[in-house]
RNA sequence: GGAGUGUUAGCUCAGUUGGUUUAGAGCACCGCCUUGACAGGGCGGGGGUCGUUGGUUCGAAUCCAAUACACUCCACCA
């Protein structure tokens, strides 16, 4: 064999004196994945003729660095698509990061704050400058950390939500969308982020699970012209000012005498009806609601359903403005207002009560700042009809999620989808094209641009004297979500002009070769929080803007916790550093870690631990390829025995395949992984190798030799999608090979059919290898010791080579008589017996085989009570009792052979 | 409050339309081994009345019901 170290390309490390025991990650990761990355393989381009395989990266924050969740959501998408790659599909990774436009400018916010600069000091071009510049610094760093993980994603089409044309492609998507009737502007009650300044959506309010402690206040209010007064109970006492009136319900038969009389809001005087609502509780505290319609959600309903004046007294930045008529609050936080408000109320008597309360605050996710429920002019996507087919798409079936149970929380969702507030109050985004040229609720127009925007504004007001300076644009940008909603289309320029027809606001794909051969896409792999604010909008865009949906399959992964089911946070601390992970245990290792203890759609408990395995299986491999990269060939006749393991780790191998492709099939990847895992260890390690391997220094024949070799490449075949660095140095440290020839682009093996009688026959001959080294181990002999084997089982003259050298023996005797002084073991119903060399411990021996006895006398009465049972015998399929005679006659057979062992003793 | 999912070995999970031994795997654990590929290793071993209680059935980890616990999502009471 030839010298090791100058095996392939690139050049390959060796150490003095042969390889080194230890498989080392550095010194291989780098080198292949620039060899990948200079041979063009990730780079996929429509093939007429080939079948592609698609997948789209959710996209991370532009800003972000990678972190545990990223790590198994990619290693499950290279997993995918390297596999896709070997099977001849056009496989196609798009990569690429989102804008992010909430967490991004927070950043770059925080960032010029650091440096004394005010976001308000700046103009919104000035900030968008500094923006762009910290985009270009800090952007996509977690791209390049991806790399190390070994992500074969096709970096050419790298895309970024703000692209130009992925701009111009959201754009085009608002207007297309306003004009086919689905987005308006409208006066809602939407949450307000008090100290990032902006709307935020339902989801990225954040209720404490335990609740927070708070005070409801009970408020005493007058009754004009009566001596009565009612009880109102609040949270919110800084709000009383905001009232338009008290509500209780009709059927309280404590308070319905009020309905239609007048309450006075307490300090300001201001006069408020009492009106009755059905959705005020009777036994809830006091049974008397104020109503603000400005300041809550609930209320602002009832305020719609009774006709009320809705009184905004909160500015944008959380403190209180002079609608609240008393001077002394005005310009003041709300939280201080409130403080204040109590004080005035207790001096004045009018605090009946304070009662401890743990209520559901809702916080900013961003700022953790209590959300402010907010009257404001904002847009929105009526999401009804609009995601009628995306909705139909997933209940049919015609887009799988995996695990299914999603399914259900999908359904629950559309049902009750509500309108998707649009707008942000932020910069960093894509500006609202609605250009406004009065006051007027309906005084704007939607446009691509300022000059189209005139045009249409000339039209709307048929006054042709408008022109630029008479038309501002909206300052709101976009929700994120709203413009990555467009991924799997837009990073194949789908809204380009040759494809997308305005008129139509369908996108034609024959126009548009990329889109065309690359979508829909085939998986999509992501977190199932992000299930409603990202893959449901973008199967919704997909039937809009392709009518198809935008993937097949959509494989949702669990989250990363720690050992003690802690969410990995930043804030925690409890997250590892992957890079870290990835010097201390390769990529490889990693990667399989990950993947070992993650089921389909569970969390994943992550152990370093499982690193350490991942590695140690690296090192497995490794070694193995040491043993057979040493072995010395010579022109022999092959032994039957290699023949013969041969045949059974091919006829393993497929079985194996056949079973890694079911997993694949299902999304079980823990479990393919599984497979492949025991197959080396386990089954080419642990058997094969040592069922072929020649004495230490002898040679070994040169057919047995090519054929351990092609086995080896099969295994790291299966092995590359999951460990695709060291499968790619062995590929080449065993020969020399062309590029084309990379494993990367190997083919993927075809399960073929194996011979189940020869596994069976194998099991027998494992079974009986390890039940002899048990005799060894248990009563304290040397593995080196030989024994001699004494049976007449079946199948031993079959395997018997084999076995006198997987067990070390020196001699099988196929002879009625049982040697005295012999350790004894029963396999099926067929004896086994060992001479030993010194005087054995026969009660020891009688104990042992009596206790297998007694487990097989229970078996067995199991079995006979079954079949005594008529009505068993008389129901059950035929097959069932056929088997079930065949166990009692087995049974029968072992306990007559045991009570002979027994007695022969 | 509504909906959903789960509960199997110390841990993480398999167990495919009820019937291949009296329930499996990986890891962890215990014992022995400085074995000529690998101590990041080898060989061997122990460990579960399948959450609980009822029911259906010849037969239940598997189907049904109740119950306990855990988790997830949605909505949310001043």
């Amino acid at each position: 064999m030839s010298d090791i170290s100058k095996g392939a390309t690139p050049d390959n490390s060796s150490q003095e004196g042969g390889i080194s025991s230890q498989y080392d990650p550095i010194s291989v990761e780098d080198k292949w994945y620039q060899y990948w990355l200079d041979h063009q393989f990730f780079h996929a381009t429509p093939k007429a003729g080939k079948e592609s395989y698609t997948i789209v990266i959710p996209p991370p924050n532009v800003t972000g660095v990678l972190h545990m969740g990223h790590m198994l959501n990619n290693t499950i998408q290279d997993v995918l698509i390297r596999k896709a790659r070997m099977e001849g599909k056009e496989a196609c990774w798009v990569p690429g990061t989102d804008h992010a436009s909430i967490a991004t400018e927070a950043k770059v916010v925080k960032m010029l704050r650091e440096k004394g600069i005010r976001k308000s000091d700046l103009s919104r071009d000035e900030f968008m400058k500094h923006a762009w510049e910290w985009k270009e610094k800090y952007g996509g760093i977690i791209l390049e950390q991806l790399k190390k993980l070994g992500a074969s994603c096709d970096w050419d089409r790298t895309g970024f939500t703000m692209d130009p044309n992925y701009h111009d492609a959201v754009i085009k998507q608002f207007i297309d969308l306003y004009n086919k009737g689905y987005i308006y502007r409208g006066l809602r009650m939407v949450n307000w982020d008090t100290e990032a300044q902006t709307t935020i959506s339902n989801e990225e309010v954040i209720y404490n699970d335990e609740g927070e402690q708070a005070i409801l206040y009970h408020v005493r209010y007058q009754i004009k012209g009566s001596e009565e007064t009612l009880v109102i109970a609040t949270q919110r006492p800084e709000t009383i000012m905001g009232d338009s009136a008290v509500a209780v319900n009709p059927k309280d038969e404590r308070f319905s005498h009020l309905i239609g009389q007048t309450a006075l809001v307490p300090f300001i005087g201001r006069e408020i009806p009492i009106i009755g609502d059905e959705y005020v509780e009777l036994d809830f505290s006091t049974g008397c609601l104020k109503v603000t319609p400005a300041h809550d959600p609930n209320d602002y309903e009832i305020g719609l359903r009774h006709n009320l004046k809705v009184i905004d007294t909160i500015n944008l930045d959380g403190t209180l403005n002079e609608k609240c008529e008393m001077e002394k609050f005005v310009g003041k936080d709300r939280f201080a207002v409130k403080k204040q408000i109590v004080k005035d109320l207790k001096e004045a008597d009018l605090l009946v009560k304070e009662e401890n309360f743990v209520t559901k605050i809702g916080r900013s996710e961003r700022t953790n700042s209590v959300v402010e429920p907010k009257l404001s002019l904002q847009w929105f996507i009526r999401m009804k009809d609009i995601s009628k087919k995306a909705h139909q798409a997933v209940m049919e079936d015609d887009i799988q999620l995996f695990p299914s149970k999603f399914k259900n929380t999908y359904n629950h969702w559309m049902e009750n989808v509500r309108d998707w507030c649009i707008s942000r109050q932020l910069w960093w985004g894509q500006r609202i094209p609605a250009y406004y040229y009065g006051d007027g609720e309906e005084d704007f127009v939607v446009a691509s641009d300022l000059t189209e925007a005139v045009k249409l504004a000339k039209e709307k007001t048929g006054n042709s004297n408008l022109n630029e300076q008479d038309l501002k644009q909206d300052d709101d940008v976009l929700d994120t979500w709203a413009s990555s909603n467009l991924w799997p289309i837009a990073t194949f320029d789908g809204f380009n002009d040759a494809c997308f027809d305005k008129a139509t606001g369908k996108i034609d794909k024959s126009k548009n070769p990329e889109l065309d051969f690359f979508y829909p896409t085939q998986t999509l792999v992501t977190a199932p929080e992000i299930l409603f604010f990202w893959v449901a909008r973008m199967v919704i865009a997909g039937y809009e803007y392709l009518d198809e949906k935008p993937f097949e399959n959509v494989y949702l992964t669990g989250i990363v916790r720690d050992k003690q089911r802690r969410k990995m946070s930043k804030s925690l601390g409890n997250s590892p550093d992957p890079l870290d992970l990835i010097r201390q245990y390769g990529a490889d290792g990693v990667r399989t870690g990950m993947l070992f203890s993650s089921p389909a759609g569970n969390d994943l408990l992550f152990d370093e631990k499982l690193c350490e395995q991942g590695r140690n299986f690296s090192n497995k491999i490794w070694n193995a390829f040491r043993l057979v990269k040493g072995w010395k060939t010579v022109e022999v006749e092959q032994p039957a025995i290699n023949k013969q393991a041969i045949e059974w780790f091919e006829g393993k191998y497929n079985q194996a395949l056949t079973e890694i492709e079911d997993h694949f099939s299902k999304f079980r990847m823990s479990d393919a992984l599984m497979t492949v895992y025991k197959l080396v260890w386990t089954d080419f390690c642990s058997w094969y190798l040592e069922w072929v391997k020649p004495p230490y220094g002898d040679p070994i024949d040169q057919t047995t030799y090519e054929a351990s070799v092609r086995l080896f490449e099969g295994v790291l075949k299966l092995l590359h999608p999951f460990m695709p660095f060291i499968t790619e140095e062995l590929w080449h440290q065993f020969k020399n090979r062309e590029e084309k020839e990379a494993l990367i682009v190997s083919e993927w093996p075809t399960a073929g059919s194996y011979d189940k009688e020869c596994l069976k026959q194998a099991d027998l001959l494992f079974e009986t290898t390890s039940a002899i080294r048990n005799v060894r181990s248990s009563k304290g002999i040397s593995p080196k010791e030989v024994f001699e084997l004494h049976t007449q089982a079946p199948f031993v003259k079959e395997v018997e080579g084999s076995l006198k050298k997987l067990a070390n023996l020196s001699e099988v005797h196929n002879s009625q008589e049982k040697p005295a002084n012999a350790f004894s073991f029963v396999i099926g119903s067929d004896e086994f017996h060992i001479p030993a060399s010194e005087k054995i411990d026969t009660e020891a021996e009688k104990k042992k085989l009596q206790e297998e006895l007694n487990y097989t006398i229970g078996f067995m009465k199991s079995v006979s009570k079954k079949l005594a049972n008529e009505r068993f015998v008389n129901n059950a399929p035929e097959n069932v009792v056929a088997t079930e005679r065949k166990k009692l006659a087995d049974a029968e057979a072992k306990i007559k052979t045991l009570e002979d062992s027994i007695a022969a003793l």
